[in-house]
DNA sequence: CCTGCCCACGTAGGCTGCTCACAAAAATGC
DNA sequence: GCATTTTTGTGAGCAGCCTACGTGGGCAGG
């Protein structure tokens, strides 16, 4: 009999079709599967060794995020990612997190929040660069996430989640924000500061400022890496996608 | 052999999977199915005439958008509202609205608009109360989103469409804002005059005001109806939901 | 009569094998 | 060499089956 699935789970209760879902989304985050790029079920099927059912559910889940978009007898199309993404994800974020910020004065845990920035700067010189960046917006992730989910705001945590994935897959298709961190420090411990005296209106503007800052980076990046590469990005999609 | 099922889709391309998805959501919104109820998979299936496989994808996605919870081994928990919910959409909706409307500045179809106000006053005699309501909370529905799309951002509309649909379904539960809509008019042909004359700072504050406005209705009638039926609405879940 | 245990049942979830409609590619006919 | 037909591969759906497990009711022991 196969014996390979009599209770798998090794340490963490997580069905199969969730386990295919958060694989496949962090290779779509990272760009190990290409944006643009048209993948197959058999393929995924092999891939991640996983069953037609239980891909399925995970593909539909990812394409109701914006993450794939299904092309019927063609395959699966990985999200393209397009200047005007980036747009939209940082204006939504620019828009939200100043508000989760001024929410979660008062509430955020602040030795938490420093560990978490002290983690953004660990070096890890064992780890290629590449590597080392997906450490950098991990860590990141969790600083900023570590607000939203102390806002109070369940909705306000969840959208800022996935908008905080879809940036990490932009700058990991423009990779490199390796030269900017000194500004980013500065900024979160200005948010940190903001926290202490408890002034909500200086955590907000320090919020809105740092998202900018990070925007501006990112694009100066993206821009860059399209001028090497010539025309990497596209600047629009074929169709209206979503 | 089975005729029952070659090529069907009356008149949209239509898969299975997305109707049973759309019309499951559109009960959850109604409260045709209730608040905090469970349902079954064999339940459902004979309710709508799906199969396990459809019914599964459909389902996994209404819980991935929050309307509903996988409860192994018992059923699928249909997400109850509290009055937090009320809480965090309105403040998502008092944060996005007003950037939508700013955004969709000089580039909305005012005749559209007007025309999407005039249907919110569109009096259907011969429906019932409820009913009505759905006509109204559509129409009202429809205008928001005719501003949302027309902002630019794919995502903010996005994110935008999904809050009214978790705010009808809070209507829909406190039943009643028929009272209210005089006030309504008044505020969506403030936001027109304000789009006419090109006053993107009027736009925004009218929205946000809007929003405010509506969200005192929703909240008084959500208390009245409390107040009413006993304890019919939890102020928090026995857990920690989502 | 009460109490605690145990097993059958119903459940979500997963897997396999099939069918169907359709589009693109390949083979075939002229 | 071009048009037409056939083949292939795809997403999508359905049906049957299995497994793990929580729940509740029946049953035995006190």
């Amino acid at each position: 009999m196969d014996t390979s699935r009599i209770t798998v789970n090794e340490d963490a209760a997580l069905s199969s079709g969730d386990d295919a879902y958060q694989r496949i989304r962090r290779d779509i985050i990272s760009c190990r599967l290409s944006p643009g790029t048209i993948v197959t079920e058999p393929a995924l099927m092999a891939a991640y060794d996983i069953r037609k059912t239980s891909l399925r559910i995970a593909l539909t889940r990812l394409a109701q995020e914006g993450f794939l978009r299904s092309r019927p007898r063609k395959g699966y199309q990985i999200a393209p990612i397009t200047l005007r993404d980036v747009e939209e994800v940082f204006t939504l974020r620019a828009q939200l997190e100043p508000l989760a910020a001024r929410l979660a004065v008062g509430r955020v845990d602040l030795d938490r929040l420093r560990d978490l920035e002290a983690a953004c700067r660990v070096q890890h010189p064992v780890l290629q660069l590449n590597d080392q960046i997906d450490v950098f917006m991990d860590a990141n992730k969790a600083f900023h996430l570590a607000i939203a989910a102390a806002c109070g705001n369940a909705r306000l945590h969840h959208t800022l989640a996935g908008l905080m994935d879809e940036m990490s897959r932009l700058v990991a298709l423009g990779f490199g924000v390796q030269k900017t961190k000194p500004e980013i420090k500065h900024n979160h411990n200005a948010m940190i500061a903001a926290f202490e005296e408890g002034d909500a209106r200086r955590v907000e503007l320090n919020a809105r400022r740092h998202i900018e800052t990070f925007q501006a980076m990112t694009l100066e990046k993206l821009y860059a890496s399209l001028a090497e590469t010539g025309a990497a990005i596209p600047v629009a999609g074929p169709g209206s996608w979503r």
